[in-house]
Order: structure tokens, then sequence, then C-alpha cells
DNA sequence: TTAGTCAATGAGAGGT
DNA sequence: ACCTCTCATTGACTAA
């Protein structure tokens, strides 16, 4: 595997790539951070696996949070640093009994631009991760394998609904509607050619030799 | 307030 | 039994 170009960039020279709000206070949060660390430059980091354990409601305050605030826009990062925070320091008795209460909430971590930035790259080039490559490239990005393996889902299917999407549109546009057979169902060359647009299959099928079963 | 985005979850299926 | 897949959905969050 090949360390990516922006992997080696430290944070505060990473350029800004886009001008999305949220990547711009993406970046003011990788300041903030920066900043975060230089308060506590020693034992800031991981659990044993590197793993980041989503953020969740039980601990945080409710009125310390507002609406993309560099605070609680939290890279994952962050998040990482403090769920290690909240792991390592037990928590005082009276908030234990709160929380314990409340059934927790849902946690979303909201990745980092420059993670983001390393998925898509990886995704670019490869469509399917195997396990050994799913676990470099968590660990490169200081994400579970979980994490990326769920993320490689949802842009496979994200690809596919725009994929599908464009394809109807274009059906549309040429109105050369796909050829029904008499029973109502598309036929095989229209099959065929739906099929040749999605060419992202499991890498075990693959290895298998493994085809649709359109022929 | 609402619509859109996206990480996470769950169901169901298939492979090893 | 376990893993990973697709697919649909949920819930947190944001911009308009």
């Amino acid at each position: 595997m090949s360390q990516s170009p922006s992997g080696d960039m430290s944070l505060s020279t990473r350029p800004l790539t886009s001008f999305l709000i949220q990547d711009i206070l993406s970046d003011l949060g990788c300041k903030a951070k920066e900043r975060h660390l230089e308060a506590q430059p020693e034992d800031h980091g991981k659990n044993s696996s590197g793993d980041i354990i989503p953020k969740t409601e039980t601990s945080d305050d409710d009125s310390k949070k507002a609406p993309y605030s560099v605070e609680t826009r939290l890279m994952t990062e962050d998040l990482e640093v403090e769920q290690l925070d909240n792991a390592t320091s037990p928590q005082p008795s009276s908030e234990e009994d709160k929380t314990a209460k409340q059934p927790p909430k849902r946690s979303r971590a909201a990745f980092s631009h420059s993670q983001v930035i390393e998925l898509e790259r990886k995704f670019s080039s490869q469509k399917y991760l195997s396990a050994p490559e799913r676990a470099q490239l968590a660990k490169s990005l200081k994400l579970t394998e979980t994490q990326v393996k769920i993320w490689f889902q949802n842009r496979r299917y994200k690809t596919k609904r725009k994929q599908l999407a464009t394809d109807l549109e274009d059906l549309d546009k040429t109105s050369s509607l796909p050829v029904l057979c008499r029973d109502g169902e598309l036929s095989r060359s229209s099959l065929m050619s739906l099929y040749q647009n999605y060419h992202y299959y499991p890498y075990l099928y693959y290895l298998a030799g493994w085809h649709p079963p359109l022929w």
C-alpha cells in the first residue's frame, strides 16, 4: 500500500480544498485540535486498537452544544481524544445515574475532510476492499474497520443509486425504453445493457469466478 | 420548518 | 457460526 500524500501532510499545512462552510470549519477544527493537543501533549491518543468510539450524548452536556461550532463539529480525531478522556476518567456517580436511565442517543460520527478525501481516493481505484486492505486503511485514517466497511458499503449503494437515476434519465430522454417481453419483463438484451453498467462485484465473487446468471 | 445528506442499523441472502 | 454483501430505513445534523 502506498502512503497517501495527504496523510503525510500536517494539519496546519494542509491546504483548503473546498470552500464549503463545513470544510472550512472542519479545517478550523483541525487547528482547534492542535491547540487541544498542545494543552495535553501526553497521553492524548488512542485505545489499544486505535479505534474511534462514536460520540454519544451522554458524554457531553447539551447546554454546550451550538450548531456547527468548532467545538461540537468534531472530527473523528477529536472524538477519539474525547472518548479516551471519557473512558479513562471516571464519571461522577451522579452523572452515571442520570445517564443510565436515559436510552443512549444514536451517534453519528462526522468524518473529517481528510478522512473522506482518502476514502474517496481509495474508492475511486477500488470499489471493494479486502480485509487486510480495510484494516490498513482504517489504521491509517484512525477509523475502525467497521467504519471503513460501512463507508464503502454506503458509498457503493450511493453510486449505484446515482447511476440508476442517470440511466433512467437517459432512457427518458432518448425514449428508447427497454424492450419488454410478452410477460412484461425486461428482455435479456435490455438486462444485459443494464447489467454492464454495474461492474461492482465483491472481490470474493471475482475470485470465485462468479457472475450473475443473466445468460 | 423542511428537505437533503450521511453514518449507522437491521433484514435477508450467500459464501466459507 | 461467522463474515460480508445489498438494500431500505433510521436518526443526527445541516443549509435553505
